[in-house]
DNA sequence: TAAATCAAACTTTTT
DNA sequence: GTTTGATTTA
């Protein structure tokens, strides 16, 4: 062994081709073009032929072939998914260059998701584009905060007919921006009850971008709209596109107008960009995805870019495949595929159970059954539409002492006291953050909210606002506890990272004791974030990483990981995305859920829950049970509130469909008629910007003009 | 005048 | 369970 390590490595002929494995479909995707300058390429993989693999495997042949891995960009949807596709691409690399399993694999620096490779690359090139590097990154909430606070100050919180609401206001900013639109379209196609308010939110906005500018603040949409518009500066174009050779981008059709735009001025003419994508598991249209991007992408390049289609499908028994064909058959895309297998196993079922109650009871025996039959329970997973649809389950399976772990809806993030810390870090950082600033204030005993505005408007008119916070003069009541506060910010100030973090929670603990009764349960979640603090190397990459990618299960009775070896995944479909299991229960699988009631609005809003059934379904390896309650509870009202509709299972359980499910249970009513075939989307073409220009701000506030 | 307290409404999917 | 608004209290 230890002979084999010393030997050159080139020298080293491989012990096995890592690339034996893969069938010709796969092969031709992976060998597609030289390792320099390949011509541009889609890879069209429908779920479950190997996707990552084969993305993978191109990665690994690409650097065996000569390319340099850290000039290679790999986009992905999350961070999951690019650690799995490093992991794998480097495993692949070793065996491909004959490299024992134990040295260190080739590490792709520049792998992640667009936000979080936006973040990276505004963070190195800040002092080139008028940004300070200590700019901080605002979750959604704290964007929607500040442009509350902007909306208050612009007097609009106060108009005579009532004004959009600042959720409705940021989702209008970020609609205009990821789709690429001009404003007055995204309110005649999306929020036609707030055209009226179109000059009014113009203003709006254009002052909340220059707030964000002043506060050094960037929201989600800017870390993509400030890529996009470092790349319309020639200069900054140039060095940008030369620094990459290869661009591969997972799950294109989740991508949206302005991602692909950033795309095709990184890569103008298509040589070295690989993408891959499936236009039946277009979910993310809420988003702004767009799943034109990928039809689109091969007729943009000349000549036009290579499709190459994985229909080979190696997850699922070809029982659970026809069904999910059959989903897909009543509203075929323009890349439609047909997945098959050679492999055969149990057909999936269709479930008829009586309420939610019987469902959670229904899932958690079959849980437990096949738990004794060996599937452990990781091997297990409920899907559901949204995140409160597992609320009778989750209760079921406390009961029972079945651990679980829930992905998606409730967010660590979300809860109040991460919030608060994570504010306080924030404004460490950057102490014209106002909106973590206004929430770390009012933490003090004795300032509420007008103290604490106060205080921002002394930061605001500060030169130096960090400088202004120590000479900040609170309210007599205050002025102990706000100089202890005082004191932590100096200390979390000097610490370096991630001893930074101990000062920061020393001083949050007695406020979390003293305003939350159930301390102790928040104390624990604040316990896994001093853990995660230990896996970054800044408090800036902490910050920002944790903002664009936070930690997906919440801790509350979601056992530690850790501590429970095994726990049945809960999750819903959205987040379930790219991954499997053996055996898949989906929850709810009737109009009103799926379909849900919220997106009945547009035949294309329906085609894309028609999809998400799609997704869900094609996530079972080997079992599948499709859930119907003939009643359900309506939301809209108190947690134990009795009011229920009667519901019909889905209308995408079409004949088709239903020929290859067995009922178990009372058969329900037959399915409600398929819907009509969807009109496609209206045209709309990317917006082009004014000329190039390097003041960030003027290119940013122009977009509102 | 500002802070604390209490009652009531709302909750798709996510970078 | 959080956020918002109205009321009470210092």
């Amino acid at each position: 062994m230890s002979a084999r390590a010393l030997a050159p490595v080139r020298r080293r002929p491989p012990a096995e081709d890592p690339f034996a494995t893969l069938n010709d479909e796969q092969r031709a995707a992976v060998f597609h073009g030289a390792a320099q300058a390949a011509p541009p390429l889609l890879i069209d993989a429908g779920a479950g032929t190997g996707k990552t693999l084969t993305l993978a495997a191109r990665v690994a042949r690409l650097v065996r072939d000569g390319a340099d891995p850290q000039r290679l960009l790999l986009l992905t949807f999350s961070r999951r998914a690019a650690q799995a596709m490093q992991q794998r691409a480097g495993r692949l690399l070793q065996r491909a260059l004959g490299q024992p399993a134990t040295a260190a694999p080739p590490q792709q620096p520049w792998a992640g998701t667009f936000h979080g490779v936006a973040a990276r690359l505004l963070r190195e090139y800040a002092p080139r584009i008028g940004l300070s590097e200590q700019f901080t990154i605002a979750d959604r909430a704290d964007s929607e905060d500040l442009l509350g606070w902007v909306r208050d100050a612009q007097g609009f919180g106060r108009t005579h007919r009532r004004f959009p609401l600042k959720g409705t206001c940021l989702a209008i900013h970020s609609r205009a921006v990821n789709a690429c639109e001009p404003l007055a379209e995204v309110l005649a196609t999306r929020f036609p009850w707030c055209a009226g308010w179109e000059a009014e939110l113009k203003t709006l906005l254009r002052a909340y971008t220059a707030e964000k500018l002043r506060q050094q603040v960037l929201d989600y949409d800017d870390l993509l709209l400030v890529w996009h518009a470092m790349l319309e500066v020639p200069a900054l174009a140039a060095a940008l596109s030369a620094r990459f050779d290869h661009v591969l981008v997972d799950e294109y059709q989740d991508t949206n107008r302005l991602q692909a735009a950033i795309l095709y001025r990184l890569k103008p003419d298509g040589r070295g960009l690989t993408v891959v994508g499936d236009d039946a598991q277009a979910i993310y249209s809420f988003r702004a995805a767009e799943p034109r991007n990928l039809r689109e992408f091969p007729g943009r390049f000349e000549p036009p870019a290579e499709v190459l289609p994985l229909q080979r499908n190696y997850r699922s028994g070809d029982e659970i495949l026809r069904a999910c064909n059959a989903v897909l058959a009543a509203a075929p895309g323009p890349f439609a595929k047909t997945l098959w297998s050679p492999r055969s196993g149990a057909r999936p079922q269709l479930v008829a159970v009586a309420d939610e109650g019987a469902q959670a009871a229904w899932v958690a025996d079959a849980v437990l059954a096949q738990r004794e039959a060996g599937i452990a329970l990781k091997r297990q997973a409920v899907l559901f539409r949204t995140g409160h649809h597992s609320a009778a389950l989750e209760l079921e399976l406390m009961r029972r002492d079945i651990p679980y772990l829930k992905f998606g809806g409730l967010k660590f993030l979300e809860a109040a006291h991460v919030k608060d810390l994570l504010a306080l870090l924030r404004w460490v950082q950057n102490p014209r953050a106002r909106i973590a600033g206004f929430r770390v204030a009012q933490l003090v005993e004795g300032i509420g909210a007008a103290g604490a505005r106060r205080l921002c408007d002394a930061l605001d008119a500060a030169a130096d606002p960090a400088a202004a916070r120590q000479a900040f003069v609170p309210p007599p009541a205050a002025r102990a506890p706000w100089a202890a506060l005082c004191g932590a910010i100096a200390q979390i100030a000097a610490a370096p990272w991630p001893a930074a973090f101990e000062p920061a929670l020393r001083w949050y603990l007695p406020q979390l004791e003293r305003l939350h009764d159930d301390a102790a349960v928040r104390r624990a979640d604040l316990e896994l974030l001093q853990r995660l603090t230990g896996g970054h190397r800044t408090r800036e990459a902490f910050l920002a990483e944790l903002t664009l990618d936070p930690p997906e299960a919440c801790s509350d009775e979601a056992a530690d990981p850790q501590l429970d070896e095994d726990y049945l995944i809960l999750s819903t479909i959205h987040s379930a995305k790219g991954l499997e299991w053996p055996v898949v229960y989906v929850l709810n699988v009737v109009d009103g859920c799926i379909p849900s009631d919220m997106a009945a609005g547009s035949a294309a809003e329906i085609e894309e829950e028609r999809r998400l059934l799609y997704v869900a379904m094609t996530r079972a390896m080997h079992r599948l049970h499709l859930l119907v309650p003939q009643r359900f509870h309506v939301g809209g009202q108190a947690a134990l509130g009795d009011r229920h509709v009667w519901a019909g299972p889905s209308r995408f359980l079409t004949p088709a469909v239903m020929d290859g499910l067995d009922a178990v249970g009372p058969l329900p009513a037959s399915p409600g008629p398929a819907s009509a075939k969807s009109p496609g989307p209206p045209e709309t073409r990317i917006e082009t910007p004014a000329g190039p220009v390097v003041d960030l701000g003027a290119a940013l506030r122009a977009r509102w003009d």
